[in-house]
DNA sequence: GAAACCACCTGTTTG
DNA sequence: CCAAACAGGTGGTTT
């Protein structure tokens, strides 16, 4: 039996991808059987920045390119909302390079993150040599990522199966001492995607925080019968107090930009008790004061 | 009559312990008696490096000296499984700090993380300074920190009572600017250590990130008995034990940058009931004490 | 809004 | 040579 089913290999792909759900950083040789340059549809390329080919270890992506082509939250991305998702590509040698593939709300872009620093490294990249991108027309899911040289032309991308040598290129030590076979442009394609899964603990805690709970209170305040529930007593029971504060009667709150204040009053049978809440809230909560009067 | 027949602030503060549940940041003082050298044993120290000073805020415990003294999921560290727990050390003042303590699966690595910054910045610490840790030989789960500048000898380190004067040292504007004292080594002891969960109550309200409970509390200012649950009350006490002759009503933070504070003030027909609430945040709720007259 | 916190990530270094 | 450890980072979230 040849593993050389497409189909066979797209779901060693698959699996290899469920058994690791951290360490998806090495790239990985696939069984795929080779696709002709008009099975393949050409994505997009980019000439890289000296920032992608750095220190932080990241690939922009376009953002229109990432848009049209590796969706988040989508079939090719499958459930990988939150956290990113990883997208697998094929090189020119058939070694699949899995990435993390997320936006960063921060510049508002689409990067690819874990596992690029090690295709740069591997593929001796510099700025201004170009990446692009493929994907096989019969199956979008499967993917392919190819480089050239800066000033290569993008036709002489086409040349597919002759640098299966860079599997055994010796690691380079510096990026000035390139193979000759560098020069020109090389692709692979590749496989599916997963998400990243971080196994979270189903019970996660839930913090909310900042609820003031006054009254349940109340009662244990003098009760020593206890009712017991306690949520209250054990939770607080915890931590450390510390007691960094200086105050006094005086309350004063010199920084809070946004003071929020609450006004509770509970009347009770024989006593008004006013509740000055007050909750200034740069974040939170900041003060509370509560009179009451008879 | 006082509730708060305790008489002092110890009370205060310890009744206050109960009432944070999360916020566990802030340095406190205990009661703690002073042990002597021959009382401690000795862990290990590190040399900080600059991330361990800088802006990481986090130290990374060498990984023999954090398998061997600060194992996680066990007694010292509780049920503190998945997240990290907390651990609590004394330093030469005899303040409490806490510190979150995790483990990272990405780098291989102990760390301590949530309130590290503040001890740095609290003892001006800089790269090759050193740290150390210790322990009670009578209890394993009583910890120390101590610390000295780089180049210092270790056994100048057996120097514990003389620098209560961090307490009033003033907030420090600039590493360089250290005071005088700071050339000698400084070391304390704390206690045991609780699992950073956020206890989460029955009932629904709860949160677990600081939560402010008010009056379970109370029954325990004055249970002597212990009632019940408290298992709460119970590990509340055990925790840092603060106390503090230094501080009384006042309470002084000398180097949380805003607090805020809080009175509550409860006037019932023939009780009064004072409730001052201190909160201090550096990062929000830091104090309540409660003082009841009858 | 700043700073701390958090859970990751990576390139050196080294036994 | 190589896996482990760790110093030095990141984006994102919470305080």
């Amino acid at each position: 039996m040849s593993v050389n089913h497409y189909s066979t290999d797209n779901h060693h792909a698959l699996f290899w991808q469920n058994l690791h759900t951290t360490d998806t950083s090495e790239p990985t040789t696939t069984a795929a059987a080779w696709l002709s340059e008009d099975q393949k549809e050409y994505l997009f390329e980019k000439s890289l920045t000296p920032s992608d080919v750095g220190k932080l270890n990241r690939l922009v992506i376009p953002k229109q390119h990432a848009e049209k082509y590796f969706p988040l939250n989508t079939t090719i991305s499958d459930n990988a909302d939150e956290k990113g998702t990883l997208l697998s590509f094929e090189d020119e040698s058939g070694k699949c390079w899995r990435f993390r593939y997320s936006y960063w709300n921060s510049s508002q872009s689409y990067v690819l993150t874990k596992g690029w620093s090690r295709y740069v490294k591997d593929k001796q990249l510099d700025p201004a040599d170009v990446v692009f991108f493929q994907r096989q027309r019969s199956d979008s899911r499967r993917l392919f990522i190819g480089w050239r040289r800066r000033g290569q032309s993008s036709s002489s991308a086409a040349n597919p199966t002759s640098y299966s040598s860079s599997m055994t290129a010796p690691p380079y030590s510096n990026y000035s001492n390139r193979p000759a076979h560098s020069e020109y442009s090389h692709y692979g394609a590749a496989v599916a995607t997963a998400t990243e899964t971080h196994s979270i603990p189903s019970s996660s805690a839930v913090r909310s925080s900042r609820t003031v709970r006054l009254f349940g209170v109340n009662l244990e305040c003098q009760m020593d019968e206890d009712d017991g529930d306690d949520s209250v007593a054990t939770a607080a029971a915890a931590e450390c107090p510390r007691h960094d504060s200086y105050y006094g009667q005086n309350m004063y709150n010199y920084y809070t930009p946004q003071p929020h204040n609450m006004v509770i009053l509970i009347f009770l049978p024989f006593i008004y008790i006013y509740i000055y809440i007050y909750i200034s809230v740069s974040s939170w909560v900041h003060y509370i004061i509560i009179d009451t009067i008879v």
